[in-house]
DNA sequence: CGCAGGTTTGACTTCACTCAATCGGCGTGG
DNA sequence: CCACGCCGATTGAGTGAAGTCAAACCTGCG
């Protein structure tokens, strides 16, 4: 995708956009983390993605933005306005592919995220967390911008139940917590495992299992 | 979108394609109604979405489905072949915001639904399901295609829970049931109420509350 | 050095799941 | 036309995983 010319930088907690606010803008983080949320009714939140360095983000359907960003740490954001984006696309077929097939990749993504958020227990949405994040870092030694809150918020469980797996698997080795934020992968086997529901089973019963696609790291 | 002369009858529980099966068509729902769901490795069911006439589906980023769909009742269906799909995109710029736009469409939609099933209740969670399917049908006396089952891997919960539910509505004349697939919705403000997660608030901590958009029926 | 925010830990509660039995409606065949 | 059988739905009892409330603990920063 084109890149203009036109970054901003933001703050820790600052906010990219608003929920409701005009989406004039598409954004394109260039470095440090942003999330995407809502604010529900009865005052919980609901993370609904963590973007990094590369992701796309901000794209809406209607006129209006249907979530709030905010970085998690200082970053910076690219700005695409998206009339210029929109014209581009109608003009040149192959960054009209590209937006169509960002839009399929993120719904991809929400695909699995919501197989998650529905059938899933602590231990398999923390492990799938985990492991999805090292996919996209450089290493095994993950440092997590993010706040137990968020990741609470962003797999649908409470703060302390994320801490509580998050120091189970260290107890287990399969991770190292070196202070909350820095989290090291020790045993991606362990964890994978983890991410399944094979391990909760009480009486045999996983005939037919078709195991989901093997996690492949970088 | 461009209708094609072909098209498909599939009975009840036939699939119109598979899970990794090559995606070399995609669907628009002319009658019926089908679900497109995911097997888990513990055996359980995943009901991504349900689909009524109108609604086109089937539409995928790589070259396999990543989805089963079947034919919940009777139903039919028109293909239209990917690869002409999208030549028609890159010919005409319309074609392709279509395109474009239909997969939004279905990425805010999926929003919505995780949003449900990562924080909501079982009572919030099937008033939500109810209201939604109103949405869709002519009149407020729905008849439900898909068992308990179904609605229950849609929403994440049990089909106990879900058949316990819908009746705790039918005595608190929410709702009439006239047998299992017959629902007719009585009281929509106390449906939609359900639907957000103020009746539970024991200690009044409900500041800054900020409703989401109001349902819209038809 | 001390404060504040975030995190951990513990005790208790609760909602929804599981297991299990029963019920009901619809289609089939006698 | 009615009896039977089957599948799906309902209902109940008991359990368990995760939530809530509350207190203590880090740890980085002013």
């Amino acid at each position: 995708l084109a890149l203009p010319g036109v970054s901003l930088a933001l703050g820790r907690n600052e906010e990219v956009f608003g929920e409701g606010e005009p989406a004039e803008f598409v954004y394109k983080l260039l470095a440090g983390a942003v999330r995407t949320c809502r604010l529900i009714s009865d005052g919980r939140r609901q993370v609904s993605a963590f973007h990094f360095p590369g992701d796309v983000f901000g794209m809406e359907l209607g006129r209006t933005h249907r979530f709030t960003a905010e970085a998690i740490v200082s970053s910076r954001v690219a700005l695409i306005r998206r009339t210029v984006l929109e014209r581009a696309a109608d003009r040149d077929e192959t960054v009209a592919r590209q937006l169509w097939a960002l839009a399929l990749h993120e719904l991809e993504d929400l695909q699995d995220h919501a197989l998650l958020l529905g059938h899933k227990t602590a231990v398999e949405r923390v492990a799938a967390f985990l492991l999805k994040l090292a996919r996209r870092a450089p290493s095994l030694a993950l440092t997590l911008p993010m706040s137990r809150h968020d990741i609470a918020d962003h797999l649908g469980l409470s703060l302390e139940t994320v801490s509580r797996t998050l120091n189970q698997f260290a107890r287990e080795d399969s991770i190292a917590l070196a202070g909350a934020r820095q989290v090291t992968l020790r045993d991606l086997t362990a964890l994978t495992t983890a991410t399944e529901g094979g391990a909760k089973c009480r009486s045999g019963r996983n005939s037919n299992v078709i195991p989901l696609s093997p996690v492949k790291l970088r």
